[in-house]
DNA sequence: CCTCCACTGGGTACGTTGTACGCGGTTGCA
DNA sequence: TGCAACCGCGTACAACGTACCCAGTGGAGG
């Protein structure tokens, strides 16, 4: 029981004091693991795959991070670190948490694996730490820290439910390894025939309204993220 | 060209015309994947592990489900139905989405495993099909589908985004395979090191309401979730 | 009635994964 | 000048999903 074990990642200092000077590091691998992720999915940036990527051998990984779930964790906090929130509270509580919408949307397009990640324990990283002060710190002065929580966990939930929505179709085309036309000539048959046996009417709506042209998904996002921050806003005005 | 090869699961036929009983069912399946992923995580609902657990040998659960990836499908498919919706809409929408947001969030702490799930595609079960018609014919009435899609959008990412968050703990523990108190010990000194650094005030903060006993998770489920269906009735109002 | 073959359960085997272990070389401190 | 701590990495292994093949089985056509 003499020395700890880690539990944490963050906690396991990336650099020893003595020995040969490494030659990569766990910023590295971070972002060649990123790189892959962004262009073929989590799954095949396996270690093998990542170790190829930056000229390593496999093993050699293992220096710089404990377990692959570990190098998970650090591809999160670090794509985390992309949304800005610099100068934040600013004191236009709305134009902040606007801003942080934006931002956490454009991260998750820009890193669909992301929704996959969502691992059970937030872990609370540099970059999420930051985030969360930042964020938690707009309306820190209006509410409790039970409300903002409250308020946060909507915000936040509205955007990664959207987006989860935005992303799925191109996911899924990606995984078949289809292409986008071919995908739509295999996957509407099932639909049609949900859409034809008439037993859901609703769905049918839905179905009908996706497939005609309509607002960009910005705007719709934009209407919607508009509704979330009157909700805010009167939570605000009942305080 | 002449056969299609099914893309969806739901469009694949359980029984063929001839040849000897079957002795297994995809449900039998289904309910013994969903019965080890929930005592020990969908990672240990191997094809061999659910096999085992029917009796059946590992390569037979082929003969019902195309792949493990449409096995997970239909677990997914199959706690959604746990959810009631019967006699929905009711007339009284506020008690509809109130009914709906406290059975997805029971069913998600059922089977927490469903929060590593959440693929891309929504894949529309059965299922499925049946709670989107039901929830989203609750609102149809008052307002067009987009705007009915947005708000059902929130409530629910309102309410996965919490229970994600009564979940971690608890998963992490599991994962991590120490007892409560140990995984406490172990994991604290990061908080505690955060803290102290303070650099985190309002971290800080949060940190020290989670400590102290407070409202139940029920509770404080339902005070959010007022929140958001006041933002719902907000939206009728001004429709 | 027999014959046929589409079906059954399942054993064996392969490719891929994460990673434990140990090697020989390198570096900073005693 | 040692020596212990570190490096990169090759080998090896267990566990995974699943392709392939087999011997049996039972309903349909004669």
């Amino acid at each position: 029981m003499a020395d700890a074990e880690y539990v944490n990642i963050w906690m396991r200092p990336e650099r020893p004091a003595r020995g040969p000077k490494p030659v990569y590091s766990r910023a590295q691998i971070t972002e060649a693991a990123i790189r892959i992720a962004d262009a073929e999915g989590l799954e095949a940036a396996t270690m093998r795959r990542i170790a190829a990527e930056i000229g390593a051998g496999a093993m050699s990984l293992y220096r710089y991070v404990p377990s692959r779930d570990d190098l998970v964790e650090l591809m999160a906090d670090r794509v985390m670190g992309e949304i800005d929130v610099t100068g934040m509270p600013s004191g236009d509580w709305r134009a902040d948490l606007t801003r942080y919408a934006d931002g956490l949307r454009a991260m998750w397009l820009r890193h669909p694996w992301i929704a996959t990640v969502q691992r059970s324990l937030p872990s609370f990283g540099p970059h999420q730490l930051l985030l969360i002060e930042r964020l938690m710190g707009v309306l820190d002065a209006f509410v409790s820290i039970d409300e903002n929580l409250g308020l946060v966990a909507i915000l936040a939930g509205y955007v990664e439910g959207t987006v989860r929505e935005e992303i799925s179709a191109a996911e899924e085309v990606r995984r078949s390894g289809l292409s986008e036309a071919e995908w739509m000539a295999r996957s509407s048959p099932y639909i049609d025939q949900v859409v034809k046996s008439g037993d859901y009417p609703i769905f049918t709506k839905i179905v009908i309204e996706a497939r005609q042209p309509h607002l960009s998904r910005d705007d719709q996002f934009r209407h919607g993220l508009q509704r979330v921050l009157d909700c805010v806003a009167a939570a605000l005005a009942g305080a």
